[in-house]
DNA sequence: GTCTATACTTTGATAGAC
DNA sequence: GTCTATCAAAGTATAGAC
């Protein structure tokens, strides 16, 4: 049984995700977390924009641990950016196009309107960026262009997801993936192409 | 002297654009245009919701003339990919991360909330994709290959827009510039990589 | 087409009893 | 921590005179 705190952060998530954050009204998020209208301004004393923060971190913490769950079981960096978008499409199918990235659409709302939010996705996007730049290092990846890469992956991800919630179909993700993986793949070095998972030698991660 | 009902949705586009579509009123919309509150509803009799249609679409219209701006002038398909998000790149800039891409706020936060604002994202998005990818084939691409191009480039700076707003950096821009560059380039035919934005024998375009 | 005034709803937020 | 009641402000939208 979650605490009425998670509840009303796990609603605030859903519907910033799918509605936005100016577009979602407090009232909602607590009605739907079932929790008294009162609890919110008791366990977020600095209203909505405290709330909206703690989503977007708490949002952004559990995305990078699905990067985490996708890249490292993976056999090799170029199957897990394959792996890691077509979940990506099939997220977004099986949740009629509702589901993409969770803090993208706040991430452009608050970009010039709020400093402190727009702070809290920095945040979480510099997290991702060094999350799938540790990955890629350890395939043998020079620093620079491992977070080159890690970028390049998420920026195309977000853009696909953009233009696949627009258009209702899942064409831009698998696209974005395509041409993600091939430049993965052009980046790994010569003797990492055959077995670029490979993680001998290297120190515990993160 | 613009007329009062292009005022009211050039006001609209700004707004929409920096602040999204929820977070803007339209009190906000018609005072920043100079314009009776009562007109509003005059020119558009379907409201608020009427309004973010037109200003999709117009938004959308003028964005493709610059996709076109950019690419016809230019002496070859890669080197006008890569003014086209070098010039995005300084616009965040000069703007300070307020001005991208007219439409993605909205086109995110209406997906799920509002089919006719959402269709009219569709439609923008459909035509830069067919606009990009008519310059594409010209170059000598093939028919599918020029339009998953068209949507990879599209999605790159889409996602890269995200990135560099609330990173507050232009990196990103500049990182899925030179990756889509490199994109269109080796996909441009052997004949082509020289001289790829010869339009001899090619009809008028569009 | 524009003016003034207003209706109605929802918003975020607070007070005070329990 | 939760309840009920309530607040002021902002939201969209409309009416009717000019």
């Amino acid at each position: 049984m979650a605490g009425t705190r998670d509840r009303i952060l796990d609603s605030g998530g859903e519907f910033f995700r799918r509605q936005g954050y100016a577009g979602t009204g407090v009232k909602q998020i607590v009605e739907a977390a079932s929790a008294p209208f009162a609890s919110l301004y008791h366990f977020f004393p600095g209203g909505k924009e405290q709330l909206g923060a703690e989503v977007i971190r708490r949002s952004g913490a559990m995305y990078l641990q699905l990067i985490d769950l996708v890249f490292t079981p993976a056999p090799d960096v170029v199957t897990a950016v394959s792996n890691f978008f077509n979940g990506a499409a099939e997220t977004l199918r099986q949740s009629d196009y509702a589901d993409a990235c969770p803090i993208a659409t706040i991430a452009l709302e608050v970009a010039s309107t709020s400093e402190p939010l727009r702070e809290a996705t920095a945040e979480v996007f510099e997290s991702w960026i060094s999350g799938a730049a540790q990955h890629f290092r350890e395939a043998g990846i020079s620093t620079r262009k491992a977070r080159e890469l890690a970028i390049y992956m998420i920026a195309a991800l977000e853009g696909a997801f953009v233009l696949s919630r627009a258009l209702r179909s899942t064409e831009p993700v698998k696209i974005a993936g395509a041409a993600a993986t091939a430049a993965v793949r052009s980046a790994l070095p010569e003797s990492g192409r055959q077995r670029s998972g490979l993680r001998t030698g290297s120190p515990a991660r993160r």
